[in-house]
RNA sequence: GGGCAUUUAGCUCAGUUGGUUAGAGCGCGUGCCUCACAUGCACGAGGUCAGAGGUUCAACUCCUCUAAUGCCCACCA
């Protein structure tokens, strides 16, 4: 079965089958289990609208390396997957198909949208479920959660009840961020900045009446960029102190366009700087106009409608959208002569996240988290350590905005999500809302929430929060009860992540196995929609944090350092890479260019790393098999390693394969997965295959270079299986025949530490094998090969000749040298090899100096005596000003008084071995005559 | 307005606690289809570590400032 192993690896043959049989077989399957200790990593939940991209495929792939390193390592290791329903990404989609159908939700009706969701959620919604798996991801398909599951939605209640109780859910009048496209509020997370190129218009303000004021003037000049809101404005502001309007006092001002009378009010928070010193006051639409108006005591003035165009109280304009009004005013305002002037003005605006369009600031009725209270905990467990970032500088973002937190919009106007728990009695709230005036009736009620728990539940008559439909109103008995026509954030469900999978509120044996889970990886984007409020939703709900790590990696872009997205059009799929590369290729390369939270900048061709790689593996691996007999690797390598046919390339590979084990374990521990990648490859390639390969060769046949082979390659596979899963698998199985007597019947079920690798324990670091001495011995012997190489290069030999080499060596070095006769003729293409400590350099000759050894090859067919003058002299000057800088040190004597003693002796040797070294190199410079 | 990151070979980037000659991949040059691998092998060229100060016996590494680029945050009418 060996021979017929095919000279390059092919990814298509073995992934799916080695994925298809790890999910068969279960083997990603974890419980909680008394003898284990856990690791878990709950999955960022990939929105079920979400097709893979590169940010999934890095975020997975480093979740899926710590997920494989821990299990192999012993823990019981649990990678936690689902999706997120994204309440209004969703909705969009969905909206979307029913446009192409000429149809919008309305007329579908509540009921039956909500349903067509279900319907194309379970359609699509699992696309990136399959797509994970083809990446390789050993999640626990068996607890795949939803956040709409039934179970996870009644966590969702429960925690909206909770907070309730406490006080600290309030519903209020407030601004909040409005997309007039998604027609619904949002966070403020969800209604990111973005700086534009804006233009700030200077509107004239009359007076009414112009007899008293001692200025010229028979106008305030007021500075706003959105002029549409004019037409809501209730006063006009000036700063106390502002010299400009000192003598100003209870004017009144007629606002233009619309007539009505403003009072001006003078406010400290108006910066005397901008603009005029003068602001237009408008409530309705932004919110420090609404803290502003509140304090003077004046009522908002709506002018927009949801969908951004302006409403009945805009007059003439209504019905215009919001942007179309602004040019409408302009131009009215400039044949009134009321336009000053229109200056360039670069600001930033809120976008929506999901749509990108502009967010209106928009005065409505919403239900809101309080966080001050829950952040007061959160901070605490990261400035106690109890959570730790990596890299450590996420800390303070996160600190800092935590500090600042704001409160929490948490309703949304659309369908698709979950409902809030909350309930309307119909007489109650018809008989309170009588005659109360609403904005200032709910700033009152949200100072009563916070103020008493008791007084809360009875704050808002005519309101019922609930875990199930109540049937009676629990105030007046009437029947005539109704759902809040809200949903969720969708992000009030994905802070529960990391126990509502669990099945919290229940004490199910899981929850308390798997949690605190043990590390969170995710990117920088997430960490105030997600990971902060996860913290605080932990300790609030289960009283200790949700996990003890967070990784945060750094976000793709294309190789100009671009964002990776559709609209740019510099997208790479994954699914693309993997089919040309493998996804073997894809984790390897994707985690090699990483460095710890830096952004990676990806091209196509930089899969190619990985490619390579695994072909690489591949053929070492074949290489081996091809010459392995099953009868010489049977013995326990420890037990090897003693016996006298070990020799010096055995050892070394041993001492460097447990070496660079011991700092991929290093690297893994601190997420540095780059260096963890590099080591194995490094290994792997340039000390396994380009050195141990190749002295294995002329004893290929011998029991200790057989052993050697297969326990290095073995071990290897084991170590990079994290990465590279699939072709460690393959070549896993075809190695299996040899290493057993009496191999068990194909992958038998029981007995998965035999048939698969991703079951196998993770090697242990012997130490005893890591030897430094052997290190250096090859080294002597590895420098000695390159020399003689080097001389052919520069003399342009043909491969396939063969030299003669004269070795003068000191006595260490003639004893390895000597021992390792076969290897230097055999990687230096060496005829006849002469080693003795006082060789003569044969005329006509090239000569290589090195520490404590000569070589000397002769090579009259070939030499140039002047080129090889050169050749030497290139290397005098090079020693010269080396051993020039160490002179430098040496004679300073500061450096002597005060470098550690080490230090100075460190530099003494190696002068005197440099000076050695240049002493013979002359010699021989000057033997060319 | 605050904060963070980056600046090292032609390109893309590593470089943990300051201490021999600063590394890799790609690219480039030369020679090789050497019986595991041309997705390969061997050898080589290429860097005053953004700039200026400072600390230190010693700085790519620590501190200060400057410049360029990118990102995040903020109630900039």
């Amino acid at each position: 079965m060996t021979s017929n192993i095919p000279p390059a690896y092919n990814p298509k043959l073995t992934e799916e089958k080695w994925y298809n049989f790890w999910e068969t077989e279960k083997l990603f399957h974890a419980e909680a289990n008394p003898e284990k200790k856990p690791y878990c990593i709950v999955i960022p939940p990939p929105n079920v609208t979400g097709i893979l991209h590169m940010g999934h495929a890095l975020n997975n792939t480093i979740q899926d390396i710590l997920i494989r390193y821990k299990r192999m390592k012993g823990f019981e290791s649990l990678w936690m997957p689902g999706t997120d329903h994204a309440g209004i990404a969703t909705q969009n989609v969905v909206e979307k198909e029913l446009a192409r159908e000429g149809k919008k939700r309305q007329n579908l009706g509540r009921e039956k949208f909500i349903e067509r969701v279900w319907q194309w959620k379970e359609k699509y919604g699992s696309t990136i479920i399959t797509q994970l798996r083809k990446l390789g991801s050993s999640c626990d398909w068996d607890r795949l959660r939803f956040t709409m599951d039934e179970d996870y939605s009644r966590s969702v209640s429960e925690v909206f009840l909770r907070l309730y109780e406490k006080g600290l859910i309030y519903r209020g009048n407030y601004i909040v961020n409005w997309c007039p496209r998604c027609q619904t509020a949002l966070s403020d997370e969800e209604a990111p900045h973005k700086d534009m190129e804006g233009l700030l218009y200077y509107i004239k303000y009359p007076f009414k009446t112009t007899d008293r004021r001692p200025q010229t003037e028979d106008y305030i000049v007021v500075a706003t960029t959105r002029p549409e809101t004019m037409l809501g404005d209730v006063a006009v502001a000036v700063n106390p102190k502002d010299k400009r309007y000192k003598n100003i006092h209870n004017e009144t001002i007629i606002l233009p366009l619309v007539g009505r009378e403003l009072k001006i009010i003078k406010d400290a928070i108006v910066e005397p700087e901008f603009g005029t010193g003068a602001v237009k006051v408008t409530p309705a639409h932004d919110p420090n106009d609404f803290a502003m108006a509140k304090k003077h005591g004046l009522e908002p003035v709506l002018v927009m409608n949801p969908d951004g165009t302006m409403n009945k109280n805009a007059g003439e304009y209504a019905g215009m959208d919001r942007f179309e009004a602004r040019e409408a005013i302009i131009e009215d305002l400039k044949e009134r002569g009321l336009l000053v002037k229109i200056d360039k003005h670069p600001y930033s605006l809120g976008h929506c996240y999901r749509c990108h369009t502009i967010v209106e600031p928009y005065l409505s009725k919403q239900w809101f988290v309080s966080m001050k209270p829950l952040a007061k905990p959160a901070i605490e467990a990261v400035r106690k350590g109890r959570i730790k970032f990596y890299p450590e500088r996420w800390t303070r973002v996160y600190l800092n905005w935590m500090e600042n937190i704001q409160d929490w919009c948490i309703s949304r106007q659309i369908w698709w999500g979950h409902r809030l728990p909350v309930y309307y009695c119909k007489n109650c709230v018809n008989s309170s809302l009588r005659g109360a005036s609403v904005a200032s009736d709910e700033a009152i009620s949200k100072e009563r929430l916070l103020r008493s728990q008791k007084l809360a539940r009875n704050d808002e008559i005519g309101i019922i929060i609930s875990r199930v439909k109540p049937e009676k109103c629990p105030d007046c008995g009437s029947a005539d009860i109704y759902q809040d026509e809200d949903v969720l954030d969708t992000w009030f469900s994905s802070w529960l992540w990391p126990f509502a999978t669990f099945g919290w509120p229940q004490a199910k044996k899981d929850l308390k196995y798997f949690y605190p889970t043990s590390a969170l990886i995710t990117a920088q984007e997430i960490i105030f929609f997600w990971v902060a409020r996860m913290i605080m939703a932990g300790l609030e709900f289960m009283k200790t944090v949700p996990f003890r790590d967070v990784y945060i990696h750094g976000t793709v872009r294309d190789d100009t350092g671009k964002k990776m997205s559709k609209s740019l059009g510099n997208i790479i799929d994954p699914l693309d890479i993997i089919n040309e590369f493998g996804a073997d290729a894809l984790r390897f390369s994707i985690i090699s260019i990483t460095a710890a939270g830096q952004d990676v900048f990806l091209s196509r061709q930089k899969f190619e790393l990985g490619r390579n790689f695994a072909n690489k593996i591949w053929n070492a691996s074949r290489f081996i098999i091809m010459n392995l007999k099953p009868e010489n690797v049977k013995s326990d390598l420890c037990v090897s390693y003693n016996s006298p046919d070990m020799n010096l390339a055995d050892k070394w590979i041993l001492s460097r394969f447990y070496q660079r084990l011991s700092e991929v374990e290093t690297a893994l521990e601190s997420y540095r997965f780059n260096e963890a990648a590099s080591v194995m490859y490094e290994f792997f390639w340039h000390e396994f295959c380009d050195w141990y390969i190749e002295f294995s060769k002329p004893s290929i046949n011998e029991t200790h270079t057989q052993i050697v082979l297969y326990k290095v390659l073995e071990k290897s596979l084991r170590v990079l299986h994290p990465f590279m899963p699939f072709i460690t698998e393959e070549i896993w199985h075809s190695l299996l025949p040899l290493t057993i007597a009496c191999p068990p019947k194909p992958w038998r079920r029981r007995d998965h530490r035999l048939s698969t690798i991703m079951s196998q324990p993770w090697p242990h670091v012997q130490k005893q094998m890591i030897n430094k001495k052997i290190d250096g011995q090859m080294q002597v012997l590895i420098d000695c090969i390159v020399a003689v190489r080097n001389i052919r290069a520069a003399w342009n030999i043909n491969p396939s000749v063969r030299v003669d080499i004269f070795i003068k060596a000191k006595k260490d070095a003639v004893a390895v040298l000597a021992a390792s006769q076969v290897y230097i003729k055999n990687l230096a293409r060496v005829e006849g090899l002469n080693i003795s400590g006082d060789a003569k350099k044969p005329p006509k000759s090239a000569a290589a100096v090195l520490k404590d050894i000569e070589i000397y090859v002769p090579l009259e067919r070939y030499i140039n005596l002047g080129e090889e003058r050169q050749r030497l002299s290139k290397k005098i000057e090079e020693i010269c000003g080396i051993l020039k800088g160490i002179d430098a040190k040496l004679s300073s004597r500061d450096f002597l008084k005060r470098a550690p003693k080490e230090v100075v002796e460190a530099k003494r040797q190696r002068k005197a071995e440099l000076s050695d070294t240049l002493k013979r190199l002359e010699e021989n410079y000057a033997d060319l005559g």
